[in-house]
DNA sequence: GAATACATATCAAGTATTTGATATACATCA
DNA sequence: TGATGTATATCAAATACTTGATATGTATTC
């Protein structure tokens, strides 16, 4: 029999693009946030992710600290440039690779890391309070194995 | 007794941290995959989710069709417009809201989104294949769960 | 029924991010 | 040791997305 390109237009979504959108959704809930939750300090959340990554590991490249923040070397070196004219780290050259730059955090840029905490943790706490460790766990090794089947385990 | 700011940069990272970037990851590697997988076809992942929700509802407006894809009006805007371009989507007037545009899919359309489909599929079986039935609605639940305790229940 | 509130569509401008390309320097191994 | 590969930093252009503002028309409410 045939269609004749009859279209079914109310069939449900398909499952894996809902649980796709349930995915977005939650990134883009945290995001937004987070990212209100930084506006009166005056930093973006990518800095902000930078600037906290910076603190575990001083010294840093760009290059790590762009793939640390899960975004492109490009992009980070804008985020950079911006926390550098705010004063907030500083760019030497590395003594062996003069090609590369060491990224350290300054005091100003420390105090202002700590406000930012202040501000984004009980977003944070907003969400991880609601679950269980052992649920967050569980969301921690489904996510993970998302995103392994993905890009490839 | 006084720390005098010292700071230790070598604690592990907050727990909220560490699971945000789980899934910002998770979301980055889906909308990678699927970015990938329609470029031979021509459309953008917007565009893809903008057609199939414009499949599912026929004749919905642009804004309504915004919120569903969870994007902001304005750029939605820009998607239809060149879907409209492309001849995938037409926007006639509503008959008694004369300020209104509903949207329809052509033909064309219609073809561009099953080839679409035939290549996002894939992807997303790829994913939820990994999982059990069980385990996605365990990954639905607590996603929904994170969205709601930062949006408000 | 005039006023207030909402919702749509859209313009304009600013911000963020990506993709592509280039220059430099180290690393390795054939 | 010179060729190839890899990593950094960065410029430039294109793309995507957001925020802010406006015009229009419906719905509601006092």
């Amino acid at each position: 029999m045939e269609t004749q390109g009859l279209r079914s237009p109310s069939m449900s979504p398909p499952a894996g693009q809902r649980i796709g959108m349930v995915l977005k959704r939650a990134e883009q809930a945290l995001q937004r946030a987070k990212s209100a939750a930084l506006k009166p300090v005056g930093l973006t959340l990518a800095q902000y992710v930078a600037l906290a990554e910076l603190d575990r590991q001083p010294g840093i490249t760009g290059a790590a600290l762009a793939r640390a923040s899960l975004v492109t070397p490009q992009a980070m070196m804008v985020v950079l440039k911006s926390l550098e004219e705010q004063g907030l780290i500083v760019r030497s050259p590395h003594p062996r690779h003069p090609n590369v730059l060491e990224l350290h955090i300054t005091d100003a840029g420390y105090e202002a890391l700590e406000a930012a905490r202040h501000r984004v943790e009980p977003v944070e706490r907003r969400v991880t309070d609601t679950f269980s460790p052992e649920e967050l766990d569980v969301l921690g090794a489904l996510l993970t194995q998302w995103t392994e089947a993905l890009d490839g385990d």
